[in-house]
DNA sequence: TTTTGTTATTGCAATATTACGATAAATAAA
DNA sequence: TTTATTTATCGTAATATTGCAATAACAAAA
């Protein structure tokens, strides 16, 4: 045994736990830093920003994609990619919930 | 070849990712629910939350630990876990400024 | 000390992720 | 059509994660 009890638990924790791993590696981080720095969508010279693979990048985006991080239009015979923040909105939610119940009820042990 | 490219990687986006790794498992977010829910630490009752073994429990608590998104107290001869919110603002900031620079910036493509 | 209760660690099997060469698919340009 | 150019997919090797039984570690109670 040893794997994937993902279901035991309820939709809102594994779509909070999905967003999560959709930025758990540095390389979709980076992915993610670019489009915001670049703010108006672009292709492929992703790749070159990357010291990554073509294909290992198309991997990362592909990830975001499914997430909802990110999205691609075909633009000629390239693909513009750009931030998408509907998705991601929840797991901001959760995290400004985490704070905020710290900072109003501080724990008496630690 | 196949893993662990994360060394070419800035230092605040391997920071950034290894919080997001932290939070990418439903078991884990359902424990920093339940901290937040009972809004004062509570030890091992967690295990009884959690439709997991106890070791298992303790491995993803030991995660949580290991990121400074929970810190644990000896307290008798249990431990008493809590919140801990100082590490997680940087992921909070980062997600912030994303849905932050796509309202300032909406793409003309996507 | 012995027993009980609570949490951590070890060891291992099942599965998932990461990375990339090779190659496919699809559009643009010649 | 042929040739570039650009992105996606396939196949596969290396590595990481997940889950738990067994067991260790350690403090409290008897």
């Amino acid at each position: 045994m040893g794997a994937s009890k993902a279901d035991a638990f309820s939709v809102e924790q594994q779509d909070l736990a999905s967003l999560s791993k959709a930025l758990a590696h540095p390389a979709r981080i980076a992915i993610i830093q670019y489009l915001m720095n670049v703010d108006s969508c672009i292709c492929g010279d992703i790749v070159n920003e990357l010291p990554l693979a073509q294909p290992t990048v198309s991997q990362h985006l592909k990830e975001l994609k499914l997430a909802g991080i990110v999205k691609g239009n075909i633009e000629g015979n390239s693909i513009c990619y750009c931030i998408d923040t509907d998705k991601i909105q929840a797991l901001l939610g959760f995290i400004q919930s985490l704070v905020a119940s710290k900072q109003a009820n501080p724990n008496p042990c630690c």
